[in-house]
DNA sequence: AATCCGTGGTA
DNA sequence: TTACCAAGGAT
């Protein structure tokens, strides 16, 4: 008898450890997982999951979403980071109801070809929506595998090829089983192979990892500097777009001009919002999220 | 390929 | 307190 597969170890972890999370639950719509991988991209389950109901309790498919203008969607997007992806979001939802009558489709090229939709959320709603065999590729993964497999400290910065090779190879050939185990895989690598402090001694996979076998090697390479986002256009950006999110009606460039001292700095922080169609510029230095109504009295 | 893009919790 | 990190995508 063979030693049980990786996938195997770990979709019984799974069985008994997984957290309740509601987009797992059987039944959600393919429009609904996707919402989820969209809020999750780069922002904690925790903050998710409130904006996530309220999300699909006012837009429960992407023809209620595409019909409402750009500003509902970056208002209900509140404070989850990265507002770009709730105009990518709408995006989708106007061209899925365009493309593919309302529906999200269950094929990985169309998929791709949909705003703010990448090789992890595309093979993400596959697996998981639709129950396809796809490797899911996520930093949880890329973590888990590099340690598990390669033996590595650390996984690359990015996803590449190699590693939608190395994936698949672990997943069983059952497409159900095989989209389990990418769920298994996530939430190791969420739950016990974390980026900090790994939890090994409650890894089930400790016994078979590359990484624990040859002594915890240190990670090699060079390590990036982090970005900082104090003083960034970044944080300007936000502090502009809050206010805009915040205030009802349009906002003059009086009110704007509060948000940080820097001149030459905030106006580029407005132009770029403006270039990503975040806010709109009206005449007479009155702004406004997208689509909002422009005449009612500025504050 | 490297950089940009928000926000908040944690050690 | 600072630095890291969180189910990435677009350019």
């Amino acid at each position: 008898m063979s030693e049980p597969t990786l996938a195997a170890v770990a979709t019984r972890w799974y069985d008994e450890n997984a957290r309740d999370l509601p987009w797992r639950e059987p039944g959600v719509t393919a429009w609904a997982v996707l919402v989820s991988e969209v809020m999750l991209q780069q922002t904690p389950v925790v903050r998710v999951l409130p904006a996530w109901h309220a999300w699909l309790s006012r837009w429960p498919g992407p023809a209620e979403l595409a019909a409402d203008p750009p500003a509902e969607a970056i208002r209900m997007w509140g404070r989850l980071g990265y507002p770009r992806r709730a105009l990518r979001l709408r995006d989708c939802a106007v061209a899925l109801v365009e493309r593919h009558d309302g529906t999200v489709p269950a094929d990985l090229h169309a998929l791709l070809a949909l705003p703010g939709v990448g090789d992890y959320t595309a093979r993400a709603v596959l697996a998981f929506a639709y129950g396809q065999r796809h490797p899911v590729v996520d930093t949880n993964v890329r973590r888990l595998v590099a340690r598990a497999v390669a033996g590595a400290a650390d996984a690359g910065p990015s996803t590449r090829p190699a590693d939608l090779v190395a994936t698949e190879e672990l997943l069983p050939p059952e497409p159900a089983a095989a989209a389990r185990a990418s769920a298994a895989f996530m939430e190791l690598g969420a739950l016990v192979c974390t980026a900090r402090t790994p939890r090994c001694v409650d890894c089930p996979l400790a016994t078979r990892c590359a990484w624990l076998a040859s002594g915890e090697p240190a990670p090699t390479g060079p390590t990036r500097r982090p970005q900082r986002y104090a003083g960034t256009d970044r944080q300007v950006r936000g502090l502009l777009l809050a206010v805009l999110r915040e205030t009802p009606g349009p906002v003059s460039r009086d009110r704007l001009d509060l948000v940080w001292s820097d001149d030459v700095q905030r106006a580029r922080a407005l132009a770029t919002l403006v270039e990503d169609g975040l806010v709109t510029s009206h005449s007479d230095a009155v702004y406004t999220l997208p689509g909002a109504l422009p005449h009612t009295q500025p504050l």
